[in-house]
DNA sequence: CTTTGTGCAAATTCTTTGCACCAAA
DNA sequence: TTTGGTGCAAAGAATTTGCACAAAG
């Protein structure tokens, strides 16, 4: 049983109020929220809290490796506490996003979890031949 | 050989002297150019073009499934005129947007193009279970 | 003390909107 | 003449930046 608070020393971010507020609410709602989002949930608990300050943590936790930027919602960013591997699915119509595991993925039916799939996409970040040559 | 304009009207598309611009420069260029990138290089032959018009055409382009478009890129919103199903490797350095045939993707070797995968993220839309069933 | 985090306000950037003019059928 | 396309200017929205204050070791 790790603490969040062990979790982020563990990765090299030191654990301010804020920070470890903005790892749990990532961990305990995993909607895949924008900064806004967490920025709003987390207000009432912490009246100075800034947006800023979120987005400050989110590129923080991003770097660190233990948030993934997720590109499901072309209008704003959003955020994932859960670093393993897995897909998501977009839903155009509410904007939820849900997460799916791998193997559903390559299963015989897509849809099985009953989800309408219109549009899959696979995205790889990296650096490409060009850019590696050159170093 | 079916020419771009015939291309646009079996898809419902009036085939304008701006909208075959973009969709021309689109299918010659495979670079997945922002709206931005589309505007500068067309505007020395249509100096009349706006930006306004490249995102109209844009968003017109991909509802009527002749243009995707690509979120891989955090900042921008990308476009591409080839629709059929393959993947994206985004660099991080250099930024370029290069296609990956979908079968390479689940190969033994994934860099055997040699691209350094950093992230791999699959994402699906469409609509959700409670969106499907609340019609 | 010294370093790092926080947060306000302003700036930046990308995209959309409102509206008027233009073009084609 | 009516419909739809274009484009300018302005608005809107998400994110970043500059800077000063606060906090922690």
């Amino acid at each position: 049983m790790t603490s969040t608070q062990q979790y982020l020393t563990e990765h090299g971010i030191k654990p301010s109020v804020q920070r470890l507020a903005i790892m749990q609410y990532l961990l305990n709602n995993r909607t895949h929220p924008t900064a806004d989002e967490v920025y709003q949930h987390l207000l009432p608990n912490i009246p100075t809290l800034s947006k800023t300050t979120v987005y400050n943590t989110m590129r923080l936790f991003v770097e660190q490796g233990v948030a993934l930027q997720v590109d499901v919602d072309e209008r704003n960013a959003r955020f994932d506490g859960v670093v393993e591997a897995h897909a998501h699915f977009y839903c155009r119509k509410c904007g939820c996003i849900k997460d799916l595991p791998l193997p559903q993925i390559r299963g015989v039916d897509p849809e099985a979890s009953g989800f309408t799939v219109e549009e899959t996409s696979i995205n790889l970040k990296g650096i490409c031949e060009n850019c590696r040559n050159a170093i």
